[in-house]
DNA sequence: GCCAACGTTGGC
DNA sequence: GCCAACGTTGGC
């Protein structure tokens, strides 16, 4: 089993619209950044867990935990013209774009903030520090670990 | 809202 | 294939 974390925005889709979906799930899409791309397609497995990252926020931080339910399948929304994500490149022979779907674990009570990732010495090489705009990203089991310290619950 | 970092596009 | 122009991400 491997561990992930992946991006979201709260104002678009964040870690309160996965609690209000049937059964905490759901699906994973949006994905346009073709490194993102490959680690989903490629690596991301059913049963991997996932901490979900809010960005472009008033506190960016690790918010929760999820599971994989679903590996890589093709993204519907590149082939929606009403679709922002939509790509008129993309065929449904030839998809250019993945999906996953996750259902939401744990649900953190506070943030656990960037600015508290970024004091950690055993995280100074995590991705998520090195590569700031990548939006799915493996995480090592050390680092998995240590962050889950400094969750408050 | 600013701006640095970095990904993508397209002319040549 | 290079690289300038442009677009996007995301912390602050």
């Amino acid at each position: 089993m491997q561990y992930w974390l992946f991006k979201a925005e709260p104002d678009v889709f964040g870690i309160e619209h996965l609690a209000a979906q049937p059964k905490k799930t759901g699906r994973w899409d949006g994905i346009r950044n073709y490194q993102a791309r490959n680690f989903l397609r490629d690596q991301v497995a059913k049963g991997d867990a996932v901490f979900i990252y809010h960005s472009h926020c008033k506190q960016p931080g690790v918010v929760g935990i999820a599971e994989v339910v679903k590996a890589a399948y093709p993204d519907p929304t590149q082939f929606d013209p009403q679709s922002p994500y939509f790509d008129s490149k993309a065929t449904p022979d030839l998809p250019r774009w993945v999906a996953v779907d996750i259902k939401l674990t744990s649900q953190f009570k506070q943030v656990i903030p960037l600015s508290l990732i970024k004091q950690q010495t055993v995280l100074e090489n995590m991705v998520l520090l090195k590569q700031a705009r990548l939006s799915i990203q493996p995480v090592s089991e050390q680092e998995w670990q240590a962050i889950l310290q400094l969750a408050d619950n």
